[in-house]
DNA sequence: CCTACCGATCGGTAGG
DNA sequence: CCTACCGATCGGTAGG
């Protein structure tokens, strides 16, 4: 794709420029924490998300973004600093609300049928809800889109991890308390779980499909858990 | 990322000059049908699956894929129209074999569970032994890629539905037969499969994962098959 | 001086 | 098959 020439370039510095007018602006603005402001960027970084679910991270223009804002390309620089920092920002919302409602389900009462129950119908729950935001989430494979190991890449990456383990490790659990069958590896069986889930992307679209949420979750946990049960 | 000028005008004439002079060389060399061309021509599409896989459809550029096949970039128009042809060629190659043997299995004697086990069992040997035209058949979703319906993108989403309608199909016959349980919706069933299947290109690398595609669809087929089992 | 931008253009690269 | 380019557009920044 086209590249800035920062990153044309060899060196492995920052890609925006933080030093130009703009981006003090942007920071001054940001620091001031103005709540028109900041409603303003949330629309920004919504936006984005619809775009970026329309035609795909890569393919998707800032000037599709600003277009469909009702402004202009160079205004965005007021809110934003780049690009990826829409990115960022689309999916670390979603990922955070999901790892932190993860982390109390796996920490919390109940058997592993029961939190495994709670962290699927979470995960398609928290789809429909931040949607389209959890579409691009899902989506955009980090590896993928960053060309480099980025900071912010690493966080996501890492967090997407995390959120995973929780389900590993609850299946793992499962395995050991004579809940489930042990006669798979438990590393497929996870990422069989998270294959139902995950591509709903392709499919499930929030409000305009036959099912919701719910209905998902119910049909792939029944078809999960009976599948997994000790025969 | 940056558009042709024939997709960035309003017109749906195709993308691709087919007048040019390097384009009528290369409908002599197609029509000639020197086994040499055909190799090469072969082996470029093989570069560009590699190079797709790693960097993405969109994010690659042609300037990659011929550093990568060790020549100019103008110099692969000899063989390919396109970036484009070169998406078509990986897929379609992936795509034909699995639909002519998916109707096979299901034309064919057996039970459902025995017909879904051959199903689940030809899509996953045929992503490792196709790898990476199939990685890029699965991570490419066609209706982000083309623009607007061309006829390659409206037969490829035609043959893809194809292979998922005998899925659904046998889901059904299945539910019919008795022989799994009718108390799930058959497209989120069917869903759920395809899900576990295809989300195997975010983490399964032919060759260098843990575990083989024969090892993940007997996981895959233990869960779905007990899952969906009459109780 | 501030805010929220605009019109114009930068260096580079896209597919062809 | 390369050299030499095109019309258009990229992400990002300049001054006002």
């Amino acid at each position: 794709m086209c590249q800035s020439r920062q990153q044309a370039g060899r060196t492995a510095v920052p890609t925006t420029n933080n030093t130009s007018r703009i981006s003090q602006r942007r920071k001054a603005a940001i620091a001031e924490g103005g709540p028109e402001y900041a409603a303003k960027r949330a629309k920004l970084v919504q936006t984005a998300a619809v775009v970026f679910r329309e035609k795909g991270y890569t393919t998707a223009t800032l000037n599709d973004v600003a277009e469909r804002f009702g402004t202009d390309r160079a205004s965005l620089y007021y809110y934003v600093g780049s690009k990826e920092d829409l990115l960022y920002e689309c999916i670390s919302t979603v990922l955070d609300a999901n790892l932190e409602q993860g982390r109390r389900i796996a920490a919390g009462p109940g058997t592993v049928r029961e939190k495994l129950t709670e962290l699927v119908t979470l995960t398609l729950k928290s789809y429909e809800e931040h949607y389209p935001y959890a579409f691009v989430y899902i989506q955009e494979d980090m590896s993928h889109i960053a060309g480099r190991s980025t900071e912010w890449a690493e966080e996501l990456v890492g967090k997407t991890h995390e959120f995973e383990r929780l389900a590993f490790d609850l299946v793992s659990a499962g395995i050991q308390a004579g809940e489930f069958r042990s006669d798979l590896p438990t590393g497929l069986v996870t990422n069989g779980l998270f294959g139902m889930m995950n591509w709903t992307h392709r499919w499930f679209v929030p409000g305009h499909s036959k099912h919701d949420a719910a209905e998902i979750a119910g049909t792939f946990l029944s078809i999960f858990l009976d599948g997994m049960a000790r025969t």
